[in-house]
DNA sequence: CAATTGTTTCTGTATTTACAGAAATTACCG
DNA sequence: CGGTAATTTCTGTAAATACAGAAACAATTG
């Protein structure tokens, strides 16, 4: 696939942040590159257009699989995977919230509920340690709970909410 | 600082999920001490307790600073500093999610809107990559302007939003 | 204005992570 | 059931990151 300046500065800088987003240069690039085409590319082109090895296009990919960012497709007459990714900035945003959420919060969930549980009966632990791990426990549970029913509303609705801003402040009030 | 099992697994486990979370692991496993300890802590202690290098400390103190996660408090008659991090899970979360909004979305933002310029007068590029770019500008821009008007309404305001859950559904209706 | 105490920066090493290329595996076709 | 195309896994190397210990720097006090 050809790509014009603009589209490899894009591909570029989204590689070079990948890095703070937790996944790899070229997981990130394979993003991008899949977010600008119009069709489903297949691994062949991808390491063609970014001049990354083979293997690394398949690795790349199965760790976008796992964060459900792509998913494969198959064209008439091609036995090659073809590959393609979202393209509703929305839904890209969930699908990576979700995926962070997943990695980068359940693990600490599971591990706070077992300090909470373990710290009930210990003697040597002091109270304002245990209080402390207690808050922050119900404070993500809170959150996923949060996360949980809102991930689920249509998107309109979402929208309609973020729209609004900090004037859900004035309809908080009058609930 | 001395430590109870509880305790040393809580730290072990934040220092590990420092990782995934853009710091490392020493940075993470003294936000973690900070947060459970009843008092400020100097960069001693600290040392002793988590068995790293001074210098270590040093450095993932201004790290956890640029974070705006830590604070230096002095107490009376003594020259060194003591550190301390917010205790409060609802103000730690804001103050992480603008972190990384700074520096995992703020960079994307401008080199998006360069994007969108740079290809107005671009004959090459497809208007699909155009409008994808420009589509992902807009929804990024309308987040960020929800982020800047939620994040300075009042914590309680925003505690009931949480509890609130799927039922804003209903209310955003009425309106 | 030495001596002491506290803090930061520098330097080299160890660890981890990313990745290319080769080898192996799997799927498909005549 | 060979043969070929497509994909994945393996292996070694390169690059990046984390960190200890040393050196340098700064501030405070008698």
């Amino acid at each position: 696939m050809k790509l014009t300046p603009v589209m490899e500065k894009y591909i570029l800088h989204w590689g070079e942040m990948g890095t703070r987003w937790g996944v790899n240069r070229t997981v990130a690039q394979i993003h991008a590159l899949l977010f600008l085409s119009e069709r489903a590319l297949n691994a062949e082109e991808i390491t063609e257009t970014l001049g990354v090895a083979r293997s690394n296009v398949s690795t790349s990919i199965k760790e976008l699989q796992s964060w459900k960012l792509v998913k494969v497709v198959h064209l008439l007459g091609d036995r090659r995977d073809h590959f393609e990714t979202l393209k509703d900035p929305w839904e890209l945003f969930q699908t990576i919230l979700e995926g962070r959420k997943q990695r980068e919060l359940d693990p600490t969930m599971v591990m706070l509920r077992q300090c909470v549980q373990e710290s009930a009966e210990d003697k040597n632990t002091p109270d304002s340690v245990k209080e402390r791990m207690e808050t922050l426990t119900e404070f993500m549970e809170t959150l996923d709970r949060w996360h949980q029913q809102v991930s689920v509303l249509p998107k309109s609705t979402l929208l309609k909410l973020i729209q609004l801003g900090s004037k859900v402040q004035s309809i908080l009030g009058k609930k």
